[in-house]
DNA sequence: CATATTTAAGAGTATTTTATCTTATTTAAA
DNA sequence: TTTAAATAAGATAAAATACTCTTAAATATG
């Protein structure tokens, strides 16, 4: 079941990086998640542009320059990160795919994967950066291989 | 959260149109199933070739031939479809997508997303064509607009 | 047998997604 | 002020997916 593209994935991934290994007071480089993660630079990079101009994260030019979370992490919750890198729709499309689709008239498999898709949007909802990155830094959890 | 691609999602409808309308002892011709729901021709037999060679329908050429279910439809659980129409490995694919996955050292989302997988693939199991073909035969589930 | 109907097979095209590359701009520090 | 480090922007390339088209084979029926 792939739920996520790879700019979803890789771009999940890379945030989480940030979030988990933060920097006091200052800007992580690009270059550093991409070689940490074995991930393509220039692939975060884009990536990481939409996710500035979708104000989740900040930028700065320049030598020690780099990224840095927009907000503390725990105001920063997993589904604005998904949504913004999939699409604000992205709870909105369905498993088949109907035109038209809604409730009123709906498919055959409506009520439970309706059912799904509200209990992950609300893990989603609820589930800070901060809590994932806490875990990732309690060594439990990796993020690469 | 788009869970399948354009070919499970055609394949679904068509072999769904199948079975909530059956043509006793016969086949049913895919252009009808095309025309009915909107879908190519062309591209609707494409997928159904794979789901005669994957065991899940039997065909028929000439004329009044066309495609059946190669078994009852209570036989033929949605997660066979949908696993021919996917990849087996639908289930194994995870969210984040980590190289050498599993459940050793995992990544942060791991127990929640195992447990909704989990959860897609019991329901998958249990549901029969025939379970959902009754549905849409009851007029209060559709299968196109 | 001749013809029409239907799926089989696979080549071919278009579109989208993924990934790379080049150039510009910003900025710190030597 | 020069240089190096870093993101911004977007062009380009490669690969995967989605879709279309053509030809072949099977089969029923007149
Ligand atoms: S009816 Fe429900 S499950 Fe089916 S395609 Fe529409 S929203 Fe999705
Ligand atoms: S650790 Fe679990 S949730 Fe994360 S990518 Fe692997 S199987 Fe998926």
């Amino acid at each position: 079941m792939k739920a996520l593209s790879q700019v979803g994935k890789y771009g999940l991934r890379a945030i989480l990086y940030l979030v988990a290994y933060p920097s006091e007071n200052s800007y992580m480089s690009i270059r550093q998640i991409s070689d940490e993660l074995n991930l393509s630079f220039h692939f975060v990079t884009k990536i990481f542009r939409e996710l500035t101009a979708k104000g989740i994260l900040i930028s700065y030019r320049g030598p020690s320059g780099g990224v840095a979370l927009a907000r503390p992490a725990d105001q920063i919750m997993l589904i604005d990160v998904v949504k913004a890198l999939e699409g604000e729709d992205y709870f909105d499309k369905c498993l088949i795919g109907l035109p038209n689709c809604g409730t009123a008239k709906p498919c055959p498999v409506h009520e439970f994967w309706k059912e799904m898709k509200t209990k992950i949007q609300q893990n989603f909802t609820e589930t800070s950066l901060a809590t994932l990155g806490e875990k990732i830094r309690s060594q439990e959890f990796r993020l690469d291989d």
